[in-house]
DNA sequence: ACAAAAGTGTTTCCTGTACACCCATGA
DNA sequence: TCATGGGTGTACAGGAAACACTTTTGT
């Protein structure tokens, strides 16, 4: 339990809030040249689970909206400003931390890989493959495995991938992120035929130098940076063919405020 | 900094929570007879926004999941159990309620056009056509037509269609909820045949007699009833061609434990 | 010259769409 | 018998998958 007296009282009337990131980015396999899928953990320096590694995040405080909370995750943990940040899942059950009822939103973002490299690491935050991680705190495990359930159903949509690129990049970068996500490869002249005819993506006039190969053409996303708010496709599910690259609606249903002027509902207290 | 610290001080810490409900539910018009969509308000009995109409929720306590309370909602609110339920979004800005700083976990829900005729109605509870409402208490309205557009995509891929339905049903009424949901008129044959094909509806022996024309087949919904979980895809965009029966795939991405044994994710209180 | 990736063309197949048509029933 | 919706057949168009092929670079 935790310290003052009446707590199993108050357990009761309110259970505690807390924001979670799940932070993705991608990093090239150094033996095979192929980007991974990685991510940040932070190492608990409290019970319980004290020492093991969970997802950054912290209880929130009355001043500041759950997407400003989540930002603030990102940056404490890995110094980064989030290219991508858009609200997960809410977990919020009691079987779990005998210690406290907690409610905890969680919320992923991307990152790029430069941005990734450069990123803070130290005794207490290590980045891990995605594909590795395991024994985490709490339930971190699944929260991380549905985040990346999510983020396959995504991409398959639409403009998710190029929050992992800088502003320009190849195809191929581009068709590398979609084979780390997928985990499948893909072909490079169907994925190159469908990108070309993709109303937000635009060539430039620049090549890329210094390859071992021909230099390939940059390209430049041309959509909204600031992605699809709280809006969700999720599981990304019917989409069996593939890709669907910008044929695809972009932000079809805006989350009404929500992220830059979040929404409060309040209980209505009907009737009786 | 957790829980000894006195009243003022929690409050800046701590926002309250609670839980919202939007319950959509067919009604066929009195004149067309084609489906719509409705939805049960409740008349607002205290301050703020007292007298306007407003989703049903209220606080969240300690003792049950955010499933819980909101399915407490939907049988408080209606008397109805849910055929679906599932989480929409949290919303949980600052520039709000002036009262009160306040984090909702909205979730929606799917009822029969059966039970929402015997729900219960009374002077502050009451039922709207979706199309129509507005002027409803702090930001259901948004909230209501986010719902809708969640609907809207959701319906595109999986499952949700049949919970609007009872077990035995004719295409044509299948037909009216993509209808009433996608608000378009769809070709007979093409969903006839589209849905023929899918997997998880099954023709039944028995023909529904008593209509005016041929007397059409009964179908029965083989999938599973209890949908896919906490998972979303929320606006559906991709989907350009419309219907995508059964080809899609069903629950890719099943969030972890969410909804029968939901999940707390603790906060790492990482580096410092 | 050769390897390897960039980039193009072509063919096949699948699926959604449109629409013409027959079938069964009640009035 | 006729109107109406149930139910079937079919032809067309667009896009994805597969794969052969040409182009451009570094070594």
């Amino acid at each position: 339990m935790d310290s003052s007296a009446n707590v199993s009282e108050r357990q009761v009337q309110a259970p505690s809030l807390a924001i979670s990131t799940v932070i993705f980015a991608l990093r090239d396999d150094t033996a095979t040249g192929r980007p991974e899928i990685w991510l940040p953990l932070v190492r608990r320096i409290r019970q319980p689970h004290l020492g093991r590694w969970a997802l950054p995040g912290g209880p929130l405080d009355g001043r500041e909206s759950l997407q400003d909370a989540a930002a603030r995750n990102l940056r404490e943990t890995t110094d980064l400003d989030p290219t991508y940040l858009e609200q997960l899942y809410a977990f919020g059950g009691l079987d779990r931390s005998a210690t406290q009822r907690l409610v905890s939103i969680v919320y992923w973002a991307l990152v790029r890989p430069e941005q990734a490299d450069l990123a803070r690491a130290s005794e207490n935050v290590q980045w891990f493959r995605a594909s590795e991680v395991a024994g985490l705190a709490f339930d971190h495990d699944e929260i991380v495995a549905y985040a990346l359930g999510r983020l396959r159903g995504k991409i398959e949509y639409g403009s998710v991938a190029y929050h992992f690129l800088g502003d320009r990049f190849t195809l191929a970068q581009l068709r590398g992120v979609y084979e780390a996500v997928l985990g499948k490869q893909l072909d490079p002249a169907n994925f190159r035929r469908q990108f070309r005819s993709a109303k937000d993506i635009a060539p430039t006039d620049e090549v890329l130098q210094g390859g071992r190969n021909r230099p390939p053409r940059l390209y430049r996303y041309t959509g909204a940076r600031a992605d699809p708010p709280g809006v969700d496709d999720g599981t990304g599910a019917g989409t069996r063919t593939g890709l669907a690259p910008g044929t695809g609606v972009r932000n079809p249903v805006g989350v009404p405020g929500a992220m830059q002027a979040d929404v409060v509902a309040e209980a209505a207290g009907g009737q009786s």
